[in-house]
DNA sequence: CAAGCGGGTGAATCGAGAA
DNA sequence: CTTCTCGATTCACCCGCTT
């Protein structure tokens, strides 16, 4: 009987580099119809004029990057253009692509996919928890950025892992608003002399949870704006392959350092979930996100009669025993039902914690929020 | 002497009606710059085009409007830059607008925006607590929509109630992510078979914290897709003027009923709270008249690090600098600008007064002198 | 060592009014 | 128009140092 590798093409020889170049003339280095999802993170346009200054005179450290200069917004527009064009022919056709902005460029982007005949699927709201505030009182604090999710074309047959989203989200179907801290502290990169190394760089929760939901284990994910490489980064961290474009040598380096460091979870923590379910209440993934559980993780009962491991999707499973937190819980004692939040534990430096007392701190975070 | 009619213009003999037609053509009955601000609640252009059933088979009763239907995004652009154009000429010049959409519309919607001049403030994610759940598992709940807010020119003064946003999220400054629910149960209004009467009605929550943010009491504020006219009943309950634009007779029997129940809410619930910047100005001169400081007086930051002396004119000297309180606030800590109102205080007995705290004093002599 | 305090900072289209 | 002055305005989180 011949092994047939469904979904499971070559390693292209593309795969896992950084082609330095202009984002257009970089792509046409690649074959077509070769990639699986892209993720473009393009420049803002933000125009900034006049400095800000926070209430107690300090100086706010903004975008001033060259490149996010554009003349007009049909220069904008004609960029934006060309690089979804060229995206276009090396992306596979069921393939799909993220886009994320901010009010000041997000229409054009939005509108610029629906005239090239990309399909939408969702906007996708990044809520932060932790955004900059307006420090002049003169409008709302802006706390949020807008990413659109879209097929090539509308008949593509793209990937969306309905049940693994789910299960990251506690078994109810996720929404179009993702609760997510920005990038600080030890995940923010900077140089030797603590400045950070990219203006804009990108939580990594957030791309996990792009690429756990519209991408497969093995799967190519380009970004032709690929900065401090936070897609390569979660990209092998989860089993996926990437391509990143990138103009600025000093981004390949520092982005090429920090792939390296990043170890591919272990391949049993990569399963999305498959069948169906039913159980209700809070994300156990926002626990993942935060980094207080970790995929791989060992959870056990008070006692430690019995054990699971963490999946990155935010199932567990234990023996043949797949599910989310609640259904594992219940399958491994035999019962009918089980609240997971109570059940289960992690193991800290010796220290048995319940998993409920971390949801306490997502909860303040989402609280603060207004959740 | 004249009495001056500050900010309390002429109630228009527009005002607090509905007018049938087309929105294009009904508008060029209004005068140019009348309009305070504007709720436009458009066509979102949906292009369904098959019944969508639950997994029940039950059918979901979807918008499918003739209104609804656009040949073509070019056909959709057309009708959004008439119908944007004709709502700016009736803007005034510091007036601002809010458009509703989804996906669907309103990346186009934006982008008309931002190329007819309009200057974009805010975008405002409306999260559903409790949005219509994804039938199909196809793609993520469409949890939210998005609300663009944008004044009618980079220069306008627009009304933003920062302080009363602030009050009304528990003192911390209004994001730009607002959950409130769908408009269900015996806010919705239906007919006598119990059939819903407009496919889109908006929650009066969503409209009530438009108005509180974005207008004063007296103000005018259209609404071009009228509809239901929730609109209408908000700003009525809150104390504004409407004019509203509807095509359809049924629509503006059912509004006019709607709004005809609505009772003003008494005008001292209305007051929305202030900032200083509101407030009488008193300049520094004004503590030396009424004797609260004296010239010579020695006055120093919190901490006394830095201190100056009071001159008879109101100005401080600090060794060489010379100037406002504010300028030697600047100049002695090494910065640009400085309130010096929050910055110096007077010694009094031992004690640190701050200076903003006198200046509080004369304010409320100013007020029981009715000034 | 835990708790508390001070300092720093993040994709931001961030005055108003008089002269 | 421009230029100048007055003076209003910040939330969540991380890090490091002190108590």
């Amino acid at each position: 009987m011949q092994r047939k590798t469904v979904g499971v093409a070559e390693r292209p020889a593309f795969a896992d580099t950084i082609i330095k170049g202009d984002c257009v003339a970089a792509l046409e280095q690649l074959p077509s119809a070769s990639i699986d999802v892209v993720f473009g993170d393009p420049p803002y346009n933000l125009q900034l004029e006049s400095g800000l200054t926070r209430p107690d005179q300090s100086v706010v450290d903004a975008v001033d990057d060259e490149w996010d200069k554009f003349a007009s917004f049909e220069a904008y527009d004609a960029f934006t253009r060309a690089w979804l064009l060229a995206v276009r022919r090396v992306m596979k056709p069921d393939a799909s692509i993220w886009v994320i902005g901010s009010y000041h460029n997000i229409f054009r982007v939005g509108t610029m996919l629906q005239d090239l005949g990309f399909w939408i699927l969702n906007d996708v709201v990044w809520r932060k928890t932790n955004p900059m505030p307006n420090f002049r009182g003169k409008r709302f604090t802006n706390a949020h950025e807008t990413m659109i999710w879209a097929s090539r074309n509308p008949n593509s047959r793209y990937t969306f892992n309905y049940e693994a989203m789910k299960a990251f989200n506690d078994d109810v179907q996720m929404r179009s608003d993702w609760l997510i801290p920005i990038c600080t502290g030890s995940e923010r990169l900077k140089d030797d002399a603590g400045h950070k190394i990219h203006p804009t760089q990108k939580p990594e929760a957030l791309l996990a949870r792009v690429l756990l939901a519209s991408s497969k284990t093995g799967d190519v994910v380009l970004d032709p704006f690929f900065g401090s490489g936070t897609t390569g980064a979660v990209a092998k961290r989860l089993g996926r392959h990437y391509v990143g474009v990138e103009r600025e040598q000093g981004y390949i380096d520092a982005a090429t350092a920090r792939i390296a460091a990043v170890e591919t979870a272990p391949a049993a923590t990569l399963e999305l979930l498959k069948g169906k379910r039913s159980e209700p209440r809070v994300p156990f993934g926002a626990l993942l996100e935060r980094g207080l559980v970790t995929p791989g993780a060992i959870l056990t009962d008070a006692r430690g009669r019995h054990q699971a491991r963490v999946r990155a999707d935010g199932s567990l499973e234990s023996g043949e025993r797949v599910g989310s937190i609640h259904r594992v819980g219940a399958l491994v004692q035999g019962f009918d039902a089980c609240n997971g939040w109570t059940f289960w534990h992690v193991h800290d430096r010796g220290q048995l914690t319940l998993i409920d007392d971390l949801r306490k701190i997502v909860r303040d975070e989402m609280a603060a929020a207004g959740a």
